[in-house]
DNA sequence: CTGTTAGCGCCTTCAG
DNA sequence: CTGAAGGCGCTAACAG
């Protein structure tokens, strides 16, 4: 036997049309039922176990599954908090609406691999870390619905971002009502050079990582509406991650030993600033507060409890999945940031 | 404009054969460039962008992605540790072949949906509780290649499964190496009814989970060797999550207050359990001693580390996912568990 | 109810 | 190198 049996082969061998046999799968009740008994008998004297979807699928045109197109890896994917909780969301809307997820990692430049070009899907999310990324661009490419995640696209996709611009403002507000006047800033990376340590006006001019960038000028955008010069306030890029986090506070603090207050950009950024500070005697908040940005669980557990911008990012993957569901539905979401106040910032030491 | 283009509009516009157009995208250097370039410029002006998947599909027969059918819904399979670990290992296999991962939802009775009657995919790797699932049925109708998880379908299938009797039975073991005598065990769902807390001798019968069922058989070997009655140690089933095991753990503590060891038949539900018992003022390892049972990451971060028994998740996702592609691999593996030994555990405490 | 027909979009022979 | 033709498996539309 070379050729799987297919619908055609049933229809002949039991003696009926093919459009027949395809409701005898499809849509019973139209089957005059002797007609439909038979034909089941010899599909399954053949083995025939009912239409492949394939077929379907060029008549249908639907895949009825989203793209969830993935930065690096499939296996990192697995092992990032933030993804995990992104994909709760979108598998939430999936689940409500019979639709599958598929997966499909960025680093793919073969055209034979499952990518981008290839994914047998409805339409994609994509995560992004930059505006001009490749990866919308291939997304534009395959003229399905799409919406990015992080980064607006233009007026062809949706897209859902956070406002991190006012994340930031607020983490800054909050410290200057406290009284702070000393500021220094621990920045994530800028762009994808790998470069980390003391970050100059022009370096932060190059800034591409749109998270980056906005919560930047966040921070700038508070400080200045306080009278105090943003060009004076030490900010060093690190990477984002316990290591990176150590170092850079390291190099924060020595280039800014009077600063009574730090704006780190991510709660493991916060958490390894907190650490480096202590190791070097400073209390925390007694002579440095400090505030992250996430509010990862991690957070609400360490010693002293962070303060924090919290966002919310299921409810960024429910969007997100919606918008692809909803052609209706609006194309551009900004989700809303809060403060959460902790015990990691205090009122500003008085300078003696 | 009715239509979408596709590759024979492009043709026809172009004034060249629907081969050679297709020859332009997928092999370029079997074109004349003048004429590969004029068929690029029209499909450009066209605003054809390239083939599109679905019809190359049905004639190549492939996708190039395999699904991963979960048990119950897509969110929940995000939220769930163990999921995540195996998939690190079924991504890693796909990462390196180029493969796309689809995720199927078991939940789905209408056709409709995205199931796995439905996905588009090369083979299905099955995660299930139970011999007789319904999913292995399923899957069997698909003709495509399958392994199943945990359980041994069959000839027709291959299967990946871990020693949970032997992983079981070293649990307790080590806890009656300890000098414990009065154990108490809480327990995985034994079946889909939703049923949790105490479970009498009649209803561990019915336990149809295969996980649960070789883990209790592993349990009553180790305390009936050691000439413990199983049948006068309470057993109590719990949802796996963290609030499923708190509630279960309070149960639990309040039908044994005399224990002194706790065999959990998850990490999961060992966490919630040293939780519960902190809450109430029990000390662990100092009056209760808990072993759990899959060694998650939490597991060596928790206060304190868990004893638990390690089974390589990711391991089990790499070597389905292998089976999946390598049709010649073996079909049924069984993988080994050990036991690690951290500081939930602690000799008796000397009765009184 | 049932049969016929015509694609869905593409790729791969097989001739030229 | 290029063109013509057939078919991958199925279903919707339309006649009987």
């Amino acid at each position: 036997m070379k050729r799987r049996t297919r619908l055609a082969d049933v229809a002949e061998a039991a003696g009926v049309s093919q459009g027949t046999a395809s409701n005898v799968f499809a849509k019973p009740d139209l089957v005059r039922p002797e007609v439909r008994e038979r034909v089941e008998e010899v599909a399954r004297s053949l083995g025939y176990h009912g239409p492949d979807p394939k077929g379907r699928l060029l008549r249908a045109g639907r895949v009825n599954a989203i793209g969830v197109v993935v930065m690096g890896d499939l296996s990192y994917f697995f092992s990032d908090p933030f993804s995990r909780a992104f994909m709760m969301g979108v598998a939430e809307v999936c689940d409500a609406r019979g639709a599958g997820i598929a997966l499909v990692s960025a680093v793919s430049r073969d055209s034979a691999n499952w990518g981008i070009d290839s994914a047998l899907v409805d339409g994609f999310i994509v995560q992004c870390q930059e505006d001009s990324d490749r990866l919308i661009e291939l997304a534009r490419r395959r003229r399905l619905p799409f919406v990015t995640v992080d980064v607006e696209a233009g007026a062809d996709a949706g897209s859902v971002v956070s406002d991190d611009r006012g994340g930031a403002r607020q983490a800054a507000e909050h410290l200057l009502a406290l009284g702070h006047r000393r500021f220094a800033v621990l920045s994530l990376e800028m762009t994808s050079d790998g470069r980390t340590g003391l970050a100059d006006r022009a370096r932060r001019a190059t800034t591409r990582y749109t998270a980056t960038r906005d919560r930047l000028a966040g921070y700038e955008e508070a400080l200045t509406a306080a009278g105090i010069d943003f060009d004076a306030v030490p900010v060093v890029e690190a990477e984002n991650n316990a290591e990176g986090g150590a170092v850079g506070a390291a190099t924060l603090i020595e280039a800014a030993p009077r600063a009574t207050a730090v704006l780190a950009m991510s709660d493991v950024l916060a958490l390894a600033t907190i650490g480096e500070a202590q190791r070097r005697g400073l209390a925390v908040p007694g002579d440095l507060s400090v505030v992250g940005y996430d509010d990862i669980p991690e957070a609400a557990r360490s010693d002293p409890p962070l303060t924090t911008v919290a966002q919310s990012v299921i409810e960024k993957g429910r969007r997100a999945a919606r918008m692809i569901f909803d052609p209706a539905a609006s194309r551009h979401e900004t989700l809303p940031v809060s403060l959460v106040v902790r015990r990691s910032t205090a009122p500003a030491p008085q300078p003696r």
